[in-house]
DNA sequence: ATAACTGTATCATATCAAATGGTACACTTA
DNA sequence: TAAGTGTACCATTTGATATGATACAGTTAT
């Protein structure tokens, strides 16, 4: 279900609000779908359930999932929306880093276009 | 010349090594231009010349700008040109995930496309 | 009731990257 | 010679991450 990259600079906890996400975003996880206890989760990654839950409260901040004592976690039945201005222009500014470095390697504006659309297919796909 | 965030958690070498990188995409810095030495750098932004020191050796191992003892720091005169397959997997993970991330925010398909297109623009212009 | 399962909270500890502050060395220019 | 370059250490501090252990509170099934 999670897949830990250690060598990775990024850390566990992140590394697990991430690809949650995409599940559900790929329609793995569909709402009222419950997810691995923090115990379960952590005895598969082989981690603390301390950092499964770290990961499941950033979640659950952001509306993606629902937790609820002693039954377990689910996926959110609405998947919020929130423009929240300030983290778009975080965003804008890691996107233009991104950009930029492809630039750097010789990508050209179609190739990056490009990218961008192919990942995004992939993305949806199953 | 470069604008510093504390707040980000973005390391303040980092910041400099990307602002930098910026300013050459745009024409700010042209190939044979001297940038501030190490000292002028850290007083004027407050931070220690071992923290410019590290960002201008990261600047200069990716063959943007050149060091000679004793005179200064200097835009390259090519700037290299890398594909380097490693990191474009890497680039490709975190496209992704802004991606991704955009998406959740209600992004569809073409608005990001016209946002990366947007970018890219303003990233040419001066 | 009881047992077994949920999520949460706390604490001390360990590790690592980042940044500081200071010092020193080697080179170039005026 | 003096002032300015980049570089190289080193000890120290800070903050984020993760661990390991324990404890608490709620739910579910028996």
């Amino acid at each position: 279900m999670i897949d830990l990259s250690y060598k990775s600079n990024q850390p566990i906890y992140e590394q697990i609000i991430e690809q949650m996400k995409l599940h559900v975003m790929k329609g793995h996880l569909q709402p009222g779908d419950a997810i691995p206890s923090v115990r379960k989760l952590a005895l598969e990654l082989g981690i603390t359930p301390g950092t499964v839950s770290k990961a499941y409260q950033e979640l659950e901040r952001q509306q993606i999932i629902e937790t609820i004592r002693g039954k377990g976690t689910f996926i959110a039945d609405k998947i919020q929306i929130k423009p929240d201005e300030g983290k778009l222009e975080e965003r804008k500014k890691r996107l233009q880093t991104e950009i930029m470095e492809l630039r750097m390697m010789g990508y050209d504006k179609n190739r990056i276009v490009e990218l961008v659309k192919e990942i995004y297919e992939e993305m949806i796909e199953c």
